[in-house]
RNA sequence: AGGGGUGUCGCCAAGCGGUAAGGCACCAGACUUUGACUCUGGCAUUUCGUAGGUUCAAAUCCUGCCACCCCUGCCA
C-alpha cells in the first residue's frame, strides 16, 4: 500500500490502519437525523467523510439515522438528499438506520442473553435520580439483577406493546459507579407508540442512538466512524456495544471539532424558529446557513466544499471568521462566473453626438481561458449607476462628473459636458459625447481614462429585481455563541431563560453591500439552478437593473 | 484530585527532538478597459497557555499549574 500525504488527524489513523492492515478498505458514513436541513456545518462532515472515500477509494454510505419517531420526517430526508447532491457527493449505499430495527433487537436480545442487559421499571425521573452526580457514583436499579428468563419475556412484552411510554426501558449492565455518565447502565431501549416515518407502526420499542450508531456502523461495514466531539464520552460506550454484540466488524469511532462561523447561527432549534415565525421566508432564506440557503445565495458548491477542505480538521473548538468564506466564495466566482453588467440605481446618460444602435460583444470571464462573448445593445441613451457620477467628486475620484471623461465598460470613451438637474435639484441626465475611436479592442484614439463603468442601453435591458443580503445570520450582540448553548441548556432546566434569550435575539437585517454580491431574484424558484448562474456576478456586474 | 478533551500570529492551521509552513485578515507599493482581479514586499527570534525539568538541541519528551470546551435526555 503507497504511502498518501495526510492532510489532518484522522487521515493520520487511516494511514496507520492502512499500512497495519487493520483496515483493507476505508467505509466511512454520513448519519443525518432526519429531524432538519443540512447547513454549512454538516457540510464539514459531508466532505470529511466523501473526502476520504475519494481520497482512498473507499466508500461511503448516506444513512438517516432515524431512530426517534417522534422528531424525525420525510420532509427532511429529500431535502437532505437534494443537499448533498448539489454539493456533488454520491453514496455508496442510501440506507435507513430503522432498516435495522430487526438486526437491532436481535442484538439486545443477545446482550439480554449474556447478562449484559436488563428490563428496568424504573420511571425516567427516578433513573436520572438514581445515576448520581459528576462525583458521586450512582445507585444500581432494583431490577438490575433480573433473571435472563424474566428480561426476555419482559423485553418480548415491551416489543409486543404490553406497555405503556415509559413504562419499562431495557439498560445496558455496565457499571454505576463509572466515573463516566454514559457508562452508568444506558438506557438503551425504550417504549414509544408513534408511528415512524419508515416502518409505520411496526414497531413501539426504539433503539437509543448509543445503542443504534455502533451497530449500524458494524453491520454496514464501516471502518471510520466520524462525529463531532460531544461524543467523546460515547466512545467506549460505543467500544462496549460492539464488543458485547460480537459484531464481526469492529468499527472504530473518531471525534472532530464542529464547524463554527462567527456571527452565525447553527443550532437547528434557533433556524426552526426563524423558519416558523416566519422571520425568514423558509429554510432556503438566502439568510440562513442552511445549504440551500447558500445555495440561493449564489455560493457555488466548488466554494462550500474548498472552504470545509481549508479550514482543517482538528479537535480543537474553534470559530472561523466568516471574512474566511467569504474569501473563498470571491474565490470561485471571480475565476468560474461569467460577468454582466448592472445597474442598481441608474443615471441617464445621453450621448449627444452618437446616432442609431449597436451590438457589442463583451467577454464574460476574462479569467477563462476559452473566451465567450455576450451580446450588449448599444445606443446614445444609456444608464449607468448612480454611484459612478457625482456632482462634486472628492480628490482622486476616477469616474464621472462634469468635464470628466470615463470609459464605458467593453464600449467607448465618453466626457460628461452638462448635467440636466430636474425641477427638485435632483441629476436627471447626464450629458455625454463619446469618441469614436475609442472602441474597446479596436482603440486609435490613444486617449487613456482612469476610470471604467457599467452601463445598460436604456431602452434595451433585463430588468431584474436585485436583494441584497447580509450573509448568514448575525445577532445583534454577536452572542451567537451564547444562544447556541443556551438553546441546548433549554432543553433541560433553562428553558425559560433560553426562550427569553431567543425572544431577545435580533435578527440583523441589515442589507449590505459586499465586494462580490450574493443577490438573489425575488421569488426564485429555489430548486433552479440555472438562475443562479446567471445572476450570480462580480461586483457591480449585475445583470441589471431595478429602475 | 469526578471523567473526557483542547491550548502555535486578530481568525483557521502545519509542525511528531534539530532551531516556527500556508491561507484569511491587515499594512505598504505596482499593475489594471470592473477603484475588482492580479502581482510585489511586510506581518510569531527574548516565540508555540504557563512554570520548571531532561537534552548539545524542545512547540515537539517529563512534571506541576492555569484557561477554555464536553458529560448527570427514556435526543442524536
Amino acid at each position: 500500500m503507497e504511502e498518501i500525504k495526510t492532510s489532518n488527524f484522522i487521515e493520520e489513523i487511516i494511514n496507520k490502519d492502512l499500512a497495519s492492515g487493520k483496515v483493507k478498505k476505508v467505509y466511512t458514513r454520513f448519519p443525518p437525523e432526519p429531524n432538519g436541513y443540512l447547513h454549512i456545518g454538516h457540510a464539514k462532515s459531508l466532505c470529511l467523510n466523501f473526502g476520504i472515500k475519494q481520497k482512498y477509494d473507499g466508500k461511503c454510505n448516506l444513512r438517516f439515522d432515524d431512530t426517534n419517531p417522534v422528531k424525525e420526517d420525510e420532509e427532511y430526508v429529500e431535502s437532505i438528499k437534494e443537499d448533498i447532491k448539489w454539493l456533488g457527493f454520491k453514496w455508496d449505499k442510501l440506507l435507513f438506520a430503522s432498516d435495522y430495527f430487526d438486526l437491532m433487537f436481535d442484538y439486545a436480545v443477545k446482550l439480554i442473553k449474556k447478562g449484559k442487559a436488563y428490563v428496568c421499571d424504573m420511571s425516567a425521573e427516578e433513573i436520572s435520580k438514581n445515576r448520581g452526580t459528576l462525583t458521586e457514583a450512582g445507585k444500581e436499579s432494583p431490577y438490575r439483577n433480573r433473571s435472563v428468563e424474566e428480561n426476555l419475556d419482559l423485553f418480548m412484552r415491551m416489543k409486543n406493546g404490553e406497555f405503556k411510554d415509559g413504562e419499562k426501558v431495557l439498560r445496558a449492565k455496565i457499571d454505576m459507579a463509572s466515573p463516566n455518565m454514559n457508562m452508568r447502565d444506558p438506557v438503551i431501549y425504550r417504549i414509544v407508540h408513534a408511528s415512524h416515518h419508515n416502518t409505520g407502526d411496526k414497531w413501539c420499542v426504539y433503539p437509543m442512538y448509543d445503542l443504534a450508531h455502533p451497530l449500524e456502523d458494524a453491520i454496514e461495514g464501516i471502518t471510520h466512524s466520524i462525529c463531532t466531539l460531544e461524543f467523546e464520552d460515547h466512545r467506549p460506550l460505543y467500544d462496549w456495544v460492539v464488543r458485547e454484540c460480537e459484531c464481526e466488524c469492529q468499527p472504530q469511532q473518531i471525534e472532530f471539532a464542529r464547524l463554527n462561523i462567527t456571527d452565525t447561527v447553527m443550532s437547528k432549534r434557533f433556524l426552526k424558529r426563524l423558519v416558523d415565525e416566519k422571520t425568514v421566508e423558509g429554510w432556503d432564506d438566502p439568510r440562513m446557513p442552511t445549504i440551500c440557503g447558500i445555495r440561493r445565495r449564489g455560493y457555488p458548491a466548488s466554494a462550500v466544499k474548498d472552504f470545509c477542505e481549508r479550514i482543517g480538521v482538528a479537535k480543537a473548538n474553534s470559530e472561523v471568521e466568516f471574512a474566511y468564506l467569504e474569501s473563498i466564495v470571491r474565490e470561485h466566482l471571480n475565476r468560474d462566473a461569467d460577468r454582466v453588467m448592472a445597474v442598481t440605481n441608474p443615471i441617464k446618460v445621453i450621448i449627444t453626438n452618437y446616432t442609431g444602435s449597436e451590438v457589442l460583444q463583451i467577454e464574460n470571464n476574462p479569467n477563462k481561458e476559452e473566451k465567450t462573448y455576450r451580446n450588449v445593445s448599444f445606443s446614445a441613451e444609456l444608464y449607468i449607476d448612480g454611484s459612478d457620477f457625482m456632482v462634486s467628486p472628492p480628490p482622486k475620484y476616477h469616474r464621472l462628473y462634469k468635464g470628466a471623461s470615463v470609459r464605458l465598460k467593453g464600449a467607448y470613451i465618453i466626457t460628461c459636458n452638462d448635467v440636466v438637474f430636474d425641477k427638485d435639484g435632483n441629476v436627471k441626465e447626464l450629458l455625454c459625447t463619446y469618441v469614436p475611436e475609442s472602441k474597446s479592442g479596436n482603440d486609435t484614439s490613444g486617449l487613456k481614462v482612469k476610470g471604467v463603468v457599467q452601463w445598460v442601453d436604456a431602452n434595451n435591458h433585463t430588468k431584474v429585481t436585485l436583494r441584497r443580503f447580509k450573509p448568514l445570520l448575525g445577532l445583534n450582540n454577536g452572542e451567537t455563541d451564547y444562544i447556541n448553548r443556551v438553546d441546548k441548556n433549554s432543553m433541560r432546566q433553562e428553558t425559560a431563560l433560553a426562550e427569553k434569550a431567543l425572544d431577545n435575539a435580533q435578527i440583523e437585517d441589515k442589507f449590505q453591500f459586499m465586494r462580490i454580491g450574493y443577490f438573489v431574484k425575488d421569488k426564485l424558484s429555489t430548486k433552479d439552478n440555472a438562475v443562479f448562474n446567471e445572476i450570480v456576478g462580480l461586483k457591480d456586474s449585475f445583470n441589471k437593473t431595478n429602475c
